[in-house]
RNA sequence: GGACGGGUACCGAAGUGGCCAACCGGGAUGGACUGUAAAUCCAUUGACUUUCGUCUUCGGAGGUUCGAAUCCUCCCCCGUCCA
C-alpha cells in the first residue's frame, strides 16, 4: 500500500466525492484496489468533461491502486439512457471502432501502463459482450434483475414518463453495464467502479450483480457533475464543445477556455483538474481573494491543464498567441508565426491583384470576407471605431488597402472589435479566388 | 364540422388608413470602464447610398385607396373551446 494516504480523503478534500458506497473508505485504506471507469465511444475524442473521471483514475493509480479504463465498444452499440431525455441514434460498428481508436490514445496520456505493481489497463467491453448468448445472458444475469428494480432507476423513470418512452434496447443498457462490472470482477478482481454522478444507478446495479451472482463485495464512487457559475454547461463555449483532441479544439482555444474560468469556479477547478496540493491551492485562493485582477488561479489552471493535455510546447504557443491576440503588437512577428498564432481564425483568400492599383476598399473587404453582413454594417463598425487592420484602427470608411498593407506581401490581419480576427491572404495572380474556413 | 383568439424584424411584443423601416423589452454587435471577468453606461441593430433620397419588409395571393402592417375577399398555419 502506498504511503501517500487514503485516496478517499484525497477525493474528499478536492470535492470529487459526490457519493460512494458505505464501506469504501475502509477498503481503500487497507488494500490495493482495482477500479474502473467506463468511457463512451460517442465521439472520436474525449472532451474536458471526461477529464474529471480520467484524472480520477490517474489519482487512484498514484495512490497505489490499479486503474482500468473501459472503453464501451459493446455498450456503445446500445446507448446509455442516463441523463438523456430522448432515444439515441445508434452508432454503427465502424463508427464505434473509429471512435475507440481516438479515445484510447487520449486515455493513454494519463495512465501509466508500466507502473509496478499497479499498472493501468485499457479494456474493451466488446470483448466479452459480443460473446454473450442471449439465453445464457437472460438466465445468468437477467435472473438477478427484477423489472421493478430497473423501473425504479431514475434514468429509466424519467424516460418512461416522457412521450416517446424508452426502447427495450436502451432499457437493457443498465444490465449490460452491470455485467461489465461482473466480468471485470471475475477477470481482474476489479471491485470498484467510478463515474459521473449520473452513473450512480448503473454502478449500483453492478455492485448488486456482483453480490448476487458471485457473492462478491464491490463498491462504487461517483464524482459530482462539474458545474459553472455562469449557468452554462461546463465544457461548452460559443464555438462548441471543448475537446481534448488538438485537431478539434486547438491548444490555443483550450488554453483560453481554462483562462476564462469564472472566479467563482477557479478554485474548484484547480482541485478537480490539477495535481496541485492543498497548500498550493490555498495559496492561490488567497491570491485570488486579494488580487482578483491578476487571475493567478486561472493562469495556473490554464497552464497546468494545457500542459498536461497538450504538452509544454503547445502551452507556450498558446501563451504567445494569447499575448498577440489580446492587444500585443504583430509587427515583429514573421508570417509563419502569424499563421501559427492565427491558425483557428477564419481566413479568406483573395487574389493579389485585388490590392493593385488603387487597392481594396475596406468596406468591400469587410463584406466580401464576411466580417460584416453589409456595407452599411461595415460603415457603422468603422464609425464606432471597431475595425482594425494589422492591429491599427481604421478611421476612414473610404480607405483603400494596397500592397503596402500586406505583411510580407501576402497577409492582412483584420480585427473586428476586441477579439474577432479574420485573416485575408493574398494569393498570386495566377491562383484563383477561394474561401477557406476556420 | 362550428365558435372565438392569433400569425409583425433574431426572439418576445406594441402598432389597427398617412407622423411606420415600424414604440418597447431581450438578444446581438461596437464603444467606455475593467481583469480577455461580472455589473454598469453609451451607441448601433432591413438593404443601397450617406446629404437628401431610393428600394424591399408586418403569414400568402389578390383588391379598395392619392396612400395599407392597419380596410375588403380568398387561402395557409398556430392556439383555445364546442361537436
Amino acid at each position: 500500500m502506498s504511503n501517500l494516504g487514503n485516496i478517499y480523503d484525497e477525493f474528499e478534500w478536492r470535492g470529487l466525492l459526490f457519493d460512494a458506497t458505505a464501506d469504501l473508505k475502509d477498503v481503500l485504506a487497507t488494500e490495493s484496489v482495482t477500479a474502473y471507469i467506463g468511457f463512451d465511444p460517442t465521439a472520436s475524442s474525449l472532451h474536458v468533461g471526461s477529464l474529471l473521471p480520467i484524472m480520477g483514475l490517474a489519482r487512484l493509480q498514484k495512490f497505489g491502486h490499479s486503474p482500468i479504463a473501459l472503453v464501451g465498444g459493446g455498450t456503445g452499440l446500445i446507448g446509455d439512457p442516463s441523463g438523456k431525455t430522448a432515444e439515441r441514434q445508434l452508432l454503427n460498428r465502424e463508427q464505434v471502432e473509429f471512435n475507440l481508436a481516438g479515445i484510447r490514445v487520449q486515455l493513454a496520456h494519463f495512465l501509466d501502463f508500466d507502473r509496478s505493481p499497479n499498472p493501468a489497463q485499457i479494456v474493451n467491453n466488446l470483448d466479452w459482450l459480443c460473446e454473450l448468448h442471449l439465453i445464457d445472458f437472460l438466465r445468468d444475469t437477467g435472473k438477478y434483475f427484477t423489472v421493478n428494480y430497473m423501473l425504479s432507476k431514475e434514468s429509466v423513470k424519467r424516460r418512461i414518463e416522457s412521450e416517446d418512452g424508452i426502447s427495450y434496447t436502451e432499457f437493457t443498457y443498465m444490465m449490460l453495464q452491470a455485467y461489465d462490472f461482473l466480468a471485470l470482477y471475475r477477470r481482474t478482481g476489479c471491485t470498484l467502479q467510478m463515474g459521473g454522478s449520473d452513473q450512480w444507478g448503473n454502478i449500483l446495479a453492478g455492485t448488486d450483480l456482483v453480490r448476487k451472482a458471485d457473492s462478491g463485495k464491490a463498491h462504487g464512487l461517483v464524482f459530482p457533475l462539474v458545474t459553472n457559475s455562469s449557468g452554462t454547461k461546463f465544457g461548452k463555449t460559443e464555438s462548441g464543445t471543448v475537446w481534448l483532441d488538438p485537431e478539434r479544439t486547438s491548444p490555443y482555444r483550450f488554453y483560453q477556455f481554462w483562462l476564462n474560468t469564472d472566479d467563482r469556479d477557479a478554485i474548484n477547478y484547480l482541485k478537480y483538474f490539477t495535481w496541485l496540493t492543498r497548500a498550493e491551492i490555498e495559496a492561490l485562493e488567497a491570491e485570488l481573494e486579494s488580487n482578483p485582477g491578476a487571475r493567478a488561479a486561472q493562469k495556473t489552471l490554464a497552464e497546468l491543464v494545457t500542459t498536461m493535455v497538450h504538452g509544454e510546447d503547445a502551452y507556450q504557443k498558446a501563451l504567445t498567441a494569447s499575448g498577440v491576440l489580446f492587444g500585443g503588437s504583430i509587427e515583429s512577428l514573421s508570417i509563419s508565426d502569424l499563421k501559427d498564432i492565427f491558425e483557428d481564425v477564419p481566413s479568406t483568400t483573395v487574389s493579389r491583384e485585388t490590392f493593385d492599383g488603387e487597392g481594396f476598399g475596406v468596406l468591400a473587404m469587410c463584406t466580401e470576407t464576411g466580417i460584416t453582413a453589409s456595407n452599411g454594417e461595415a460603415r457603422r463598425l468603422i464609425r464606432q471605431g471597431g475595425l482594425f487592420v494589422n492591429n491599427e484602427k481604421i478611421d476612414d470608411e473610404n480607405a483603400f488597402l494596397t500592397g503596402a498593407n500586406l505583411i510580407e506581401n501576402q497577409l492582412i490581419v483584420i480585427r473586428k472589435g476586441k477579439r474577432n480576427y479574420h485573416l485575408v491572404l493574398a494569393l498570386d495572380p495566377s491562383a484563383q479566388r477561394s474561401e477557406t474556413g476556420a
